[in-house]
Parts: structure tokens; C-alpha cells; sequence
DNA sequence: GATACCATTTTGGGATACCAAGATGGTATC
DNA sequence: GATACCATCTTGGTATCCCAAAATGGTATC
């Protein structure tokens, strides 16, 4: 692996675990220094999650992107269209076998699970159920956009039962598409995912002073 | 401007443009030497071009994208889901004077108008209908998915009957939107998206080999 | 104490040098 | 003439150096 791909893998991952705050600055050299690459890897890997949006430029310099509240909104909705488009893709396959897999996926979490892969499994889900459509394009939006959602969903405060509804959310609209009902499914999907954007810009909206406490940046718009 | 931006920007037009054609193979001093900007900025360029689709890596080595029919094909659909939500979330809007300006974009072009300038409308009615929604997640997926169809429809062959065709069904969509009446501006344009994409890829399948003549890649997966 | 100003440092943008790996082309061998 | 082999060149990956601009911090002035 190069290391611009692996700069760019670790500073994901970084900013992903919320080991570098929503909002704080980062310098080219601190990158490089942290990670024993020279800059042209740390920028070319900058580049990258530019596009990801996990970065962006704060005038000259780099910042790692704080939550935005107006933007989760939006990609709530962009996330509906293509996750539904997707789903009606799926639901007109012959071989729909794939659902088994990510139900599995599903069942693999229990009370012992800790919270990572909880966290982990309730994005993969979305995004495994988009690339069961065969659709590229759909999948990598789907993927990209729950990449965008990852630290706020992180950040949101669930208690127990709302990841039992989130679950049980998950299993009807797999059933849904096993019995071919497209329409169900859809109708499932958007709602969990409607649901989903309220209760995460809720619990953000009321966490906002001990966020900013912690040093995360938490932004309206 | 930056020279990673300018050596960007003309590179790009350069593609689109198909003044390097698709399949061909690009040096990183190549580009150096044409731009006269160094390797550091010529790296940045293509590493964000690589996230646009219009040029990749080819083993090592860059490669500028070849038209892939397969591409096309899954491009439409998920096109159709955006732009449609995008549709109706501007249906659903108070004001949406917005269709004004994209109606008066569409009326300067007339037969004495030059083919590079139909093309250009073409593609913006697209996606500045997808800016009106006001969600920016929308516009961008509509912007960068017309951006990647653009040397497609340069290379289709259209007589004027399919441009008036377009045109006519472009303008029935606004009058749709200013009715209000968003389920049948989204059929619509749903309508629109499919038969397009079939006219395109039917017409690029017939010219493949015309197309590869001219040292044009066009793979059909 | 506030502020305007200046020297210093830091930072991102760019240019260039070096390297290893792969592509290329010529040559010797059969 | 075909092929195996080797020297050479080319290329992308990386490190490093330079520069201008912006941030920083201290200082003099009021």
C-alpha cells in the first residue's frame, strides 16, 4: 500500500473516531509528522477526503469538518431517494438471496455487542442493501453519504430501545423485499429513514452545548 | 487561481472537450510539460479528476476514462432517482420563479445557435432544475453524473427532430412544475431521463465502430 | 490598557531531485 | 527468424527545498 493511501486510511479513520474533533484545524505538518510520510502523500490524501467531505479548506489550511445539522438534513433526503431507488432495483432482481447475508449481518449483534459494531452494522446495512441493486452508482452514494453520517450517528444519544426499533425497522423492510412487495418496502425504508434524520438532528440539536464542550464543533448551517 | 486549479480545469476541458480521447493513456510529464506547471501540481489535478470519473489508473499510469455503455446505463437510473427528487422537492416549494431563468436558458437556442452551446443547455437545464431544489447534495449528484455523461452526448448522433424532441419534453417538465402538479412533471422527467439514455446508448452501440476509429475508447462493461 | 505596527514564524503552494519498478528495445544465442 | 536476456529509459511515488502570504507575538505609542 502506498502511503498516500495509507495516510489518507489513517486520517479517516482518525476523524471518523472522533480522535481529532468535528472542527479543529489540522496543518500539513502536523500530518506529516504524525504519521512518518512526507507531504506529498499527506496531500494527495488531503485531496481525497476533501472529496469525501471529512475535510475541508478553512481559507489557506485545513479543517476537519464540523457537523452540520443543515447538512444531515439534506443528506436524509438524498440518502431516501437513492436508498429507495436502490431498494426497487433489489426488489426486481430474481435472485434476491443477498437479504440473507445482511440479515445475518443483522442477527450477529446482541446485548454483548459492543457499541462499535452496533454503530458499524446499522451503516453496513444500508450500504450492503444498496449494492445488492448492482447499481454502481447508487452504491457508492449510499456508501458515501452514510460515510458523511458516521460521527454524528456516533455522537447521537440512543438509548436501547431506540436500536431495537432501529433493528426491528431493518427485519421488516428485509422481509418486505423477500415477499417482492416493493412498495411496502419502500414506503418502510423512507420511514425508517425520515425517523432516522429526526431522532439524530434532535438528539444533536439538544447535545450542542456539551459537544462544543467536548471541542466538537456542532454548526446550524 | 492556483496553479493545481487552472492545470485542473484545462485538463478537464481538454476531456470533455475529447481533445484527448477516451482510453488514451496520460504521463504525469505529459501533462507537466503541456500545462507548464510542475508535477505537484499536475498530481493534485488528477487526483481529483480520478474522483470525477474522467480519468483513472490503469495498472500504474493514468488512463483517461473510456465511454463504458454498461457506465451509461447505470448513470440513467441513478440520475432518474435524483433529479426526480429533486423535482419534487421544487414542486413543493412557494416560490419557484426559479423555472423562469431555466425557461429563458432554453429559449436562446434556435437553429442558428451552434452545437456546442445546445450541448452545454442540454446538460445545465439538468442540473440547474436539481438547483432549485436547494439541496446541495442533489445538485452535486446531478452536476457530477451529467459531467461524466457530457463526452457520451457530444458523441451521439442527434438530428434536429431528437433536439427539438428534447426540447419540447424539456419545456413540458417546467410547465408541469409551474402547475404545481408534481407527479406528472416527475413522470415526465423520468420519461425523459430513459429515453435518453436509450437514444444514447443505442446510438453510441451503432457508432462503436466508427468511434474506436477515431481512437476512441468505447468498452460496453 | 488598548491599539497600531513590525519582525518572526508558520503554513500551504510549487519545483525539483531521487528512487524503485515496470516498460522498452536491442542483442546474443539457438 | 524466434526467443531469452540484459541494459536503458521512462514513469509514478516520495522526500525535500524554496517561496510568498498569512498568522503570530512582541513592542512602542497614545
Amino acid at each position: 500500500m502506498s502511503q498516500m493511501q495509507s495516510v489518507e486510511k489513517q486520517l479517516r479513520e482518525m476523524i471518523l473516531g472522533l480522535e481529532i474533533g468535528p472542527g479543529e484545524k489540522l496543518t500539513e505538518r502536523w500530518i506529516e509528522s504524525r504519521f512518518g510520510a512526507s507531504r506529498t502523500p499527506v496531500r494527495a490524501a488531503l485531496l481525497r477526503l476533501e472529496t469525501e467531505g471529512l475535510v475541508g479548506r478553512d481559507g489557506r489550511g485545513w479543517t476537519v469538518s464540523p457537523i452540520n445539522l443543515a447538512e444531515l438534513e439534506q443528506i436524509a433526503v438524498y440518502r431516501e431517494a437513492v436508498e429507495v431507488a436502490a431498494l426497487r432495483l433489489t426488489c426486481a432482481l430474481a435472485d434476491r438471496s443477498g437479504v440473507d447475508v445482511i440479515e445475518a449481518m443483522l442477527e450477529s449483534c446482541d446485548s454483548n455487542t459492543p457499541r462499535e459494531e452496533w454503530h458499524r452494522v446499522g451503516m453496513d446495512f444500508h450500504i450492503e442493501l444498496a449494492r445488492l441493486s448492482g447499481n454502481e452508482f447508487l452504491f457508492r452514494a449510499v456508501r458515501d453519504a452514510m460515510t458523511r453520517l458516521s460521527r454524528a450517528r456516533w455522537l447521537e444519544v440512543r438509548d436501547e430501545a431506540a436500536l431495537a426499533r432501529a433493528w426491528a425497522e431493518h427485519r421488516a423492510i428485509l422481509a418486505a423485499i423477500r415477499l417482492g412487495d416493493a412498495d411496502d418496502a419502500a414506503r418502510r425504508l423512507s420511514a425508517h429513514i425520515v425517523g432516522s434524520r429526526d431522532r439524530l438532528v434532535t438528539s444533536l440539536a439538544n447535545d450542542r452545548r456539551g459537544l462544543r464542550a467536548r471541542g466538537f464543533a456542532v454548526v446550524a448551517a
